[in-house]
DNA sequence: TCAAGTGTACTACGAAGATTAATACACTCG
DNA sequence: CGAGTGTATTAATCTTCGTAGTACACTTGA
């Protein structure tokens, strides 16, 4: 299910925890289906269990997870991660919404960019 | 005129970096101003002349400077500067739209965001 | 109760990157 | 030509980061 691409020079731990949290965002994985242990995970991945337990735990500083103690980790309700995200992206916008008025960019500068943002078809 | 602070976990060459550039944009140094060169400066702050031959090198790519060899690093015209910092800005406050966008947030939303900011009157 | 399975905390090692230093080169100008 | 300037290259040192090893704490079922 998960493959360790090597020659990508992105450390272990990132690439694990980007393709679960595709998984988990395309609904491949849904809502509290219980996750492989992080010691098995580490055995199918042949990495150590500190790599997956970091995965783990970037997952659930995001939303996507949550562990208990003695029983293992579960997929978020859908919710969870996705006001996390939004949050993250308004606080991130608010800055760089700072600076450019900071900067010198008025008010009519700003929202001509955002419109154009948000009348471009494809975004990436 | 530059102090280095030793407990200042950041490298030394981004500690005059900055306090060169807040020197400019306060207009303590004006523009065309011949600037220490590198040997001198570096004597004075007893570092290495390439830590201040870096410094310089990262004002010169913001636009903060231009060099002439075998005579010495000025002060760049204001616009120059000022136009690379907006620049710079634009990139980032357009990306941050995009993600915003991506993650499902209306272009009402933002406006209103944007408007926030711009009504606010401290900002940092 | 205990043993197996689970998440977690702590430490340490190795590699990779960043920072600084040493040196040599190229240019300007008197 | 020589002193002063910026610049390129290389090397040494330092710091950070990723990963691994190990031990601890908890849950559950036999």
């Amino acid at each position: 299910m998960i493959i360790i691409d090597y020659r990508d020079k992105r450390p272990i731990y990132e690439q694990v925890t980007d393709k679960l949290a595709q998984l988990i965002i395309k609904g491949v994985l849904s809502p509290n289906t219980k996750m492989p242990s992080v010691r098995q995970l580490a055995i199918d991945l042949s990495v150590n269990a500190n790599t997956v337990q970091r995965a783990y735990s970037q997952l659930e500083q995001n939303g996507y997870l949550y562990s208990v103690v003695g029983k293992g980790n579960f997929v978020s309700e859908v919710n969870d991660w996705k006001n996390q995200a939004t949050k993250e992206n308004i606080a991130t916008l608010r800055q760089a919404c700072i600076n450019a008025k900071n900067c010198g960019l008025t008010y009519d500068d700003v929202k001509k960019l955002i419109k154009e943002v948000y009348e471009e078809k494809q975004t990436s």
